[in-house]
DNA sequence: CGTCCAGATGTATACGGTTACATTCCAACG
DNA sequence: CGTTGGAATGTAACCGTATACATCTGGACG
């Protein structure tokens, strides 16, 4: 193999041109492109300047594949989700891509992975892409995801506690207490729940919220508790189970707006009227929730907030010398009409036009 | 600068091992080690064994951004996208991860451009980070977005016709022609369209589907044309117009389904009947969609499967001596009740549970 | 037993940048 | 006029991997 002339013309080729390229037609070193590229002010106006167009004429565009290798910055963080699916993700993705933006970073989403295999070999491929890591592993041991992270790697767990590792989550447990305070101060006591999936973070969390704000109303879970797994079926067939057994509950507390809107649906089947003859309340304030017959008393969380918080974490968790945080980010409580605070108007596109400006 | 010691034990770093700490501590040159971990069959069995357990031991992940510098290959996508905001991009970056992922590749997020400059600074940071593009520059002259790219850069344009260069965009106007095929065959002949905003592509080609079909049947597209802009207020001012003026019109048929929603709102409150009064129809098959009321009839864009299709396109387009091509993905009516041809039933939940299996 | 050959492994360069250190240049000063 | 010193620029070593080519190894063969 010949040993590369720099001083001579660009070689024909289908990739672009190079810092050499662009030294020797300017009459330059390497450096001093390179330099000029990251515009440190050491170089001469005129050398600046026959650099400069040096660049143009040869269309030179800087591979940041090269750089990255060179600094060891990649100047991009991944993203990698469980699921591509619905609005959560997307929120998920904008706020980071927002945050990310903002910092000159790119973005390396990666969806779709069924199990922590998937999400494992992922997370090692991109070693060398990515100068940090936001990670969705919401059905997966929290210490267990962090100790097969690659070491080295400043990674953010999302909605996931764990201890001495990076990570960031919705203030669940709170943010279902408030709702039952407001379910209190409405007037009820017995408050029925449907539970999330096993297993999920989330779901376990807003249980709690849900138990220990009934406990401290001295009411016993018995008979309260309805299994589901955030589908809309599972809030249709809970709601029937709450109807047809003898609870005495005057309010539903649907672990999220899909369960509830299922609950709504079946309550309509059974013509029990809501929120006169049965209060629902949901959890996630989903884009549908304003638009169910009635509107759906849910609980707001701005997902775009919690992305860009996660990139910022992200950022902090990788400069030298810090310690693993946990951020929180609230929520807050969106009272519609469903839980029978408010009274109806049925007129859904105010409330829409008003949230697009 | 002192040389680098190959046969010194790793250097105490918190950056990974690399091939080299690999190859020292396998007793073996760093090409074994990288012919081991490309598995040619060219290595013998003792020696594949100890460097895999080299590996094991010094825990060595490969450096993605190292193998494609050398490789000319980064096994990702760029994935240029106006915005993030809603149900369309999250389905779009699902449907492109699914067949980034099925190949290998990773894929490349950035959303929330305002202007070409913003998505132009972008389409050049991410040289030598990307293997082809998937640009959507909906506002942008089509001929313009190609001659922008940089050369050799396999690209795909999003919702875009243009000669010479690769694309890939929805059938719009097929799929316009088969709603006022299914309009015209319900008995409707004056049907309004409310329009999306200037400049845009899908918006542009659906009016022109909708104008193609009501010339063929011999109705002047005069009183019937109304402004929009894609909200849902515009559709909801546009119905509202529609009903005051002298159209004789017994049918909407709104560029999205915000606007047809828009509608929906105001003829409501105008107390016209939908369908019986006055069919409405959308277009794009947004989830919420099937909730309001009545149901509303409107074109299913596959959009994951655009995802998709785009991606085999920029391999394709990546493959050596191919030439541009214009790839179209077709649509689906989905005849639901606010166009007439079927009875209320008012229960979204069947649906909406068979979606889900 | 020397030769030859194929298969296994090693050496060194390239990928496209950045940057520590070396060198050059030139004006100011003794 | 020789020195000196700071600014401008050049040289070359990296970043971590892939791979063309060189070298080595050992068995088959004459």
């Amino acid at each position: 193999m010949t040993k590369r002339d720099d001083t001579a013309a660009p070689r024909t080729r289908q990739h672009g041109a190079t810092v050499r390229d662009v030294a020797s037609r300017a009459g330059v070193s390497v450096a001093t492109v390179s330099r000029v590229l990251n515009d440190q002010n050491v170089v001469r106006e005129p050398t600046i300047g026959r650099v400069r167009s040096a660049m143009e004429e040869l269309n030179y565009v800087p591979h940041g594949g090269a750089r990255s290798l060179s600094t060891r910055r990649t100047n991009t963080v991944g993203l990698v989700l469980p699921d591509l699916h619905g609005e959560f993700f997307s929120e998920m993705i904008r706020g980071v891509d927002v945050a990310a933006r903002r910092q000159g970073y790119h973005l390396l989403v990666s969806g779709s992975h069924s199990d922590w295999n998937e999400m494992s070999a992922v997370v090692s491929a991109v070693r060398g892409r990515v100068d940090g890591l936001i990670v969705m592993a919401p059905e997966l041991d929290a210490e267990n995801v962090h100790t097969h992270l690659p070491a080295g790697l400043p990674a953010v767990l999302l909605n996931c506690y764990a201890t001495n590792a990076w990570s960031i989550a919705v203030d669940n447990v709170r943010a279902a207490r408030s709702m039952m305070d407001h379910l209190g101060s409405l007037g009820h006591r017995r408050i029925a729940y449907i539970r999330g999936p096993e297993g999920n973070n989330d779901a376990a969390e807003r249980l709690r919220g849900w138990g220990e704000a009934l406990g401290e109303s001295g009411v016993s879970q018995e008979k309260l508790l309805f299994e589901g797994d955030f589908s809309e079926t599972a809030g249709y067939g809970a709601a029937y189970a709450i109807m047809s057994e003898d609870t005495d509950a005057t309010a539903i507390f649907a672990g999220n707006d899909a369960m509830a809107i299922g609950a709504l649906c079946a309550l309509r089947e059974l013509n029990v009227r809501v929120p006169e003859d049965m209060a629902v309340v949901g959890f996630d304030d989903i884009p549908l929730a304003r638009f169910v017959s009635p509107p759906l008393t849910t609980i707001s969380v701005d997902i775009a907030e919690l992305g860009r918080r996660a990139f910022d974490l992200v950022l902090e968790a990788g400069e030298e010398g810090s310690t693993p945080r946990h951020s929180i980010v609230p929520t807050r409580l969106v009272i519609r009409e469903s839980c029978g605070s408010r009274p109806s108007s049925g007129k859904a596109l105010k409330e829409l036009s008003k949230s697009e400006a």
